[in-house]
DNA sequence: ATACTCGCGTCAATCGATTGATTTCGCTTC
DNA sequence: GAAGCGAAATCAATCGATTGACGCGAGTAT
């Protein structure tokens, strides 16, 4: 900034003004002059000192449990987009529950960033406590992060609802869930949606089973459905794309036609859904837009505007292909 | 630093030295208060004021091409836990190759980085253009990145070569590829290690297709080599693992049956490998390692020291599932 | 007793940008 | 021609940490 000052015989205080656009009092020959000589040295002004003075990083935070996921990474990849349209840079860590949260540390406690996405797995309420007690603005991203705290979510009960719907519009009245983790508010959520559209129907009591968010969990899952006493279910729906393909390979294993002799929906889209045998049927979520919207809500946050949780309104989008058949005439 | 300064009753300048581990006297009654003191504040430096006063963000970017591929993601976990333990952050940006790098302008003309890991696509000359006329210390990540810049490598064709003759062992003479888009260089040092190994066991000229590393590419890839003229391939070696699922999905459409009329082995490994139909036999790179590696490497650079640039040492290893069988007898 | 050294700390400048207070400039008005 | 008044630009303090130069007091050598 010295430079330029100097280039365009100015104070550095009169180049501060012109180039971060406060409405003050200088001549247009001046600030033109200024203008070009910042254009011409290439000027861009020093990040760490603007934070230093202005307490402010333009930076942000995000964890996340699993970049691998396929969820989360495209929740990252949206946030980092709409980060850079908003002018802020991203500064990221993995956020293993069971280990220490080194990166949170110095992400928060060198402030180095304005504020924080937040989208941890499982139990989140020491977390909370400690975002508190730092005092850092924070988004829960597809996670409820408790009363005080703010959070984007997709509404998983109304996805679960056109899952199964769209097997019970099929004519299935046997209907079992392959669920995701009991203690995750989003498996949670799913699995209402599927037991009130379930009961809604007056179908009977189904088969649920559960198990992780990831292809073995759905593996055992499908299995122990198989196994479960009582008549089989003729569809079920998988409360995640990953166990769906897990369950997927269990029933080819057991012999369990699809859809033939057992119909599937899929919550969850993804490319790869389209390449399975046979090619899932499944609820595109608007995942994608979580990112970007959270860092809108936390951009309101940290001016300081009033803001309130968001349920992201896109509404489920049911991806027809080849894992839904009429339930076999028995 | 202040507070600590009042509470241990000296000046701001020994705890600075004090806790910046300066080697300098000051006597161990002084130096335990100041401990002390630091601890019950519950003091950290702020990163900005350090930047500014040093030069050194203790932050390094991360360039992805696309973090929702699993390969990309997996490189970045691992460069952010190493990073983690280095006490460095992690600044991510996507570098879309049709977009303007805007992630990249605000890492590194703000200052915000001391070093960048590099993971683009496609061609890299104007960009390793720009890392040179910005003087940004850099590594690229499994991409070769031209004369002067280090990289850090798998060996592709050493995991090519792996690949092909698992399919030469079971007695295969007719192997196919499934390539990658040819502009790339990883894929360019899997065909090569494809091509050495074909050639050495002397067998015909094979039928060679690419596409896009993705589902829907090997899709396409598959459809071509079936549709090729002349004797058709048992075998193919898929130069991805998305692409094998896509290519999988295109010979059980064209009824042609894997393993049985069609032996199959990916490039790349993953969960997800396990719970195709069937299961898909890999070879497994050390991807993982890369991001360590990189980061390892990039610190040694920004250390001042000599630095080469690294192939990955873990030789790659075949993962034996279901999708390999003895030629047909024909 | 004076000079000198050495251990222990403090002083003060510095990194680059921002911003309220202040000065300078250009012009009008009496 | 002096006073007055905005407008335009500069001054200088500030953010928090770092670090070379310097000061002080105690001990040692001469």
């Amino acid at each position: 900034m010295r430079d330029v000052a100097a280039a365009a015989g100015v104070d550095v205080s009169t180049v501060s003004k012109v180039l971060s656009g406060a409405a003050i009092s200088v001549r247009a020959e001046t600030r033109a002059r200024i203008e070009q000589a910042a254009a011409e040295l290439r000027y861009r002004p020093d990040a760490s000192a603007r934070s230093l003075r202005l307490s402010r990083t333009g930076a942000i935070g995000m964890l996340v449990p699993d970049f691998t996921n396929a969820v989360w990474s495209g929740i990252v990849r949206s946030a980092v987009h709409e980060a850079e349209a908003q002018g802020r840079v991203v500064l990221i860590a993995e956020m293993d529950p069971d280990q220490s949260p080194a990166g949170y540390l110095h992400l928060v406690h060198e402030r180095r960033i304005d504020g924080l996405l937040v989208a941890t797995a499982r139990d989140q309420s020491s977390l909370v406590a400690e975002l508190e007690h730092d005092s850092v603005p924070h988004v829960f991203v597809n996670r409820r992060g408790g009363e005080r705290s703010l959070s984007v979510l997709v509404d998983d009960e109304a996805g679960a609802v056109a899952g199964t719907r769209a097997l019970i519009e099929a004519g299935h009245t046997r209907i079992g869930l392959i669920g995701g983790p009991p203690d995750i508010d989003t498996s949670r959520r799913r699995f209402d949606g599927f037991e009130r559209t379930r009961t809604a129907a007056g179908l009977p009591d189904p088969v649920v089973t559960s198990g992780p968010y990831s292809a073995p969990g759905g593996y055992r899952a499908a299995q122990e459905l198989l196994a479960a006493p009582g008549p089989r279910p003729t569809a079920v729906l998988a409360a995640n794309l990953m166990m769906a393909l897990g369950a997927l390979a269990a029933f080819a294993e057991a012999g369990v036609g699809v859809p033939g002799d057992m119909s599937m929906v899929a919550y969850d889209d993804a490319e790869l859904a389209g390449f399975t045998q046979p090619a899932m049927t499944t609820v595109a979520m608007p995942h994608q837009e979580m990112g970007s919207i959270a860092v809108r809500l936390l951009e309101r946050v940290l001016a300081g505007e009033p803001a309130e949780s968001i349920v992201v309104p896109t509404p489920p989008r049911l991806i027809e292909r080849d894992s839904i058949a009429p339930p076999r005439a028995s």
